[in-house]
RNA sequence: GCGCCUGUAGCUCAACUGGAUAGAGCAACGGCCUUCUAAGCCGUAGGCUACAGGUUCGAUUCCUGUCAGGCGCACCA
């Protein structure tokens, strides 16, 4: 059991046998204090009960450090403050963790499948196949691909999904688009329309195609029969391509999704179906939305599901004018097949430009699934992208948007990743190309890459050395007394708390906020004590030290998908 | 007009769901390499946490209002 718990566990079970009848428990909350000499583990219960027992605060702290049964790895517990009780562990009780942490290796930190959780469906990206990814798409990659790792780390079985909006308009306009460029690369000169996809690798694929498919025999076909010809073959040269950006920041998905699958296999029409029967939608008209100019708007008759039922603003149109389903209604059937192939928890990473659409599919899944709050929805704010300070402008239009995959060579995969993972997604971010270039080599990244290869610089030189590595049992761990080595140990101890709470809040930019704070104080402790030394009992416990830091490090960095280089 | 997100050092962001002296990285200034990596360390400077109220032992955090910015507001995806 971890210290954390039997901490709550021993303070709780005094708490239970004093407390006055009827009076409620609080809760018991242990945090990390941020100053040093405040101990291991702070309490703030008595606070708490301060007013409920008429009793100064520190008095009752004070009954806590006398009454409580303290496990055995508490050196001394205290009052300070206000009321704080401060929690001092034994060094050598906590040092332990030096051994576990390079025992279980990769595995530190990480739980094991847990069977009592549900399976979590994490779709994140999902760029439209009609061009390559931008840098747009960039941090709900990042995100995602990391949450994906924490949440896996804490026993989740998780699938990662990349959903392909394969169907609708923009797929007839991609296919247009690409044969336009095909009668321009036969000779025509051809005057681009405003909606068509410009961009340069609408060539590619139409040479791409051209290849396999001769221009005259094309020509030939009736337009609708040309287009549902090219539509599948340009979305599978774009999914290559948006494939191909992804590994480059070394992301994969377990599983894409077709859209138009979906559509083709009927779930689209079956669910409408089944909405029908069970009284979900009617035929009705929705009033012209409050305080945008719409300048077409027409009142008109439409199937409409009923989200108002689960908290949304108004009912929501599943089927066009045309009779056609709309994107909801595919995006309905999508999610309840999530549920239909056993994930009981959905995690959706959308973009900020997304927030009006969480209610109203939470709704519908509810009303589907009988799952409440299903999908949790992360809502990552825009990125401004930036060169010298002055926002990037980009237009799919004109062409001129920037790549992820200019990005990504641009700066890196490890620091474009650790970059967007510094961050909570709530918060909007400014992204400059040029700083970020310009502070490759100062870059946080590495400076946590830095302390890992600094500490496998340490180890080759004890190889080099022809020292030989204590198994950690052997090692005097109380020699381990200075501050520098003390923090490190500490820190090591919060690791799978961190965690733990970066799962349980879908927040993975703690790890990397925990990691540069656990770098520093490698090189704090770098610099203050020398690792070998004459006295080899001394030299043993530090390299144990190094090692188990470095181990972590390691898996980290593992987290975020960023390497763990031996050298720099 | 309504909804969601945000406002913290010159810049980019943290602050462990309400805790103790608000911290890192850049940028500025001053020190530290003949011993394990100077992509590092130590020090200095930089703050009325947008503003005004409220809740309580205690507020950057929660509530209300104001101001400012971002995103969104049928039949696109």
């Amino acid at each position: 059991m971890v210290v954390k718990q039997q901490l709550e566990m021993a303070i709780r079970h005094y708490l239970q046998n004093t407390l006055p009848e009827g009076a409620a428990l609080p809760e018991i909350h242990l945090s990390r204090p941020k100053q040093q000499g405040h101990g291991d583990y702070a309490c703030n219960v008595a606070m708490q009960l301060a007013r409920v027992l008429r009793k100064s605060p520190q008095v009752i702290a004070q009954q806590l450090v006398a009454g409580v049964d303290w496990p055995a790895v508490v050196a001394k517990a205290e009052v300070a403050g206000p009321g704080f009780l401060n929690i001092f562990l034994q060094q050598a009780a906590e040092a332990a963790v030096l051994g576990r942490a390079v025992m279980q290796g990769a595995d530190y930190g990480r739980v094991a499948l847990r069977d009592d959780l549900p399976r979590v469906n994490l779709e994140f990206v999902s760029a439209n196949p009609t061009g390559p990814m931008h840098v747009g798409h960039c941090r709900g990659a990042c995100v995602g691909d990391a949450l994906g790792n924490v949440l896996i780390s804490q026993g989740y079985r998780l699938q990662r999904e990349y959903y392909i909006n394969d169907a609708g308009a923009q797929i007839g306009v991609l296919a247009e688009s690409v044969w336009l460029r095909m009668r321009e690369l036969n000779g025509a000169t051809i005057d681009f329309p405003d909606g068509c996809y410009p961009g340069e690798y609408v060539v590619g694929i139409a040479q791409g195609i051209l290849l396999e498919h001769p221009f005259a025999v094309l020509d030939a076909l009736d337009a609708t029969v040309r287009q549902q010809l090219i539509a599948p073959l340009a979305v599978a040269a774009n999914m290559a391509m948006i494939r191909g950006d992804l590994a480059a920041l070394n992301i994969t998905f377990d599983h894409y999704f077709s859209e138009s699958a979906l559509h083709d296999a009927g779930s689209v029409a079956r669910l409408i179906a089944q909405l029908q029967h069970d009284g979900w939608v009617y035929r009705g008209t929705l009033p012209p939305p409050k305080g945008k100019e719409v300048v077409d708007y027409q009142p008109v008759e439409q199937l409409l599901f009923r989200t108002t039922k689960c908290g949304d603003e108004v009912d929501r149109p599943l089927e066009k004018q045309d009779g056609t389903p709309t994107y909801f209604a595919a995006d309905i059937a999508y999610h309840r097949d999530k549920f239909d192939r056993g994930f009981g928890r959905q995690i959706d990473i959308w973009g900020a430009d997304h927030g009006g659409y969480v209610a109203r599919v939470q709704a519908a899944v509810q009303a589907v699934t009988d799952l409440v709050g299903q999908p949790e929805v992360m809502l990552v704010q825009m990125v401004n992208l930036l060169r010298n300070g002055t926002p990037v402008k980009m237009s799919k239009r004109a062409g001129t948007f920037v790549t992820l995959r200019e990005v990504v060579d641009e700066v890196g995969a490890d620091a474009v990743r650790f970059n967007f993972l510094t961050r909570r997604v709530e918060s909007q971010l400014d992204f400059d190309l040029e700083a970020a270039k310009k502070q490759s080599e100062e870059n946080p990244v590495y400076y946590v890459q830095y302390a890992h290869a600094r500490c496998a610089a340490i180890l080759r030189k004890a190889d080099e050395a022809g020292l030989l590595l204590l198994p950690p049992e052997a090692v005097d761990l109380a020699l381990l007394g200075a501050p520098e080595e003390q923090r490190l140990v500490t820190m090591m101890l919060a690791y799978p708390e961190m965690l733990a709470t970066a799962a349980e809040r879908l927040e993975p930019y703690r790890v990397a906020t925990w990691l540069m704070a656990f770098a520093a104080a490698l090189h704090r402790f770098y610099h203050k004590q020398r690792v070998m030394v004459d006295d080899a009992e001394v030299s043993q416990a530090r390299l144990l030290l190094v090692r188990a830091v470095k181990q972590v490090l390691s898996n980290g960095l593992a987290m975020l998908g960023v390497r763990a280089p031996e050298r720099m």
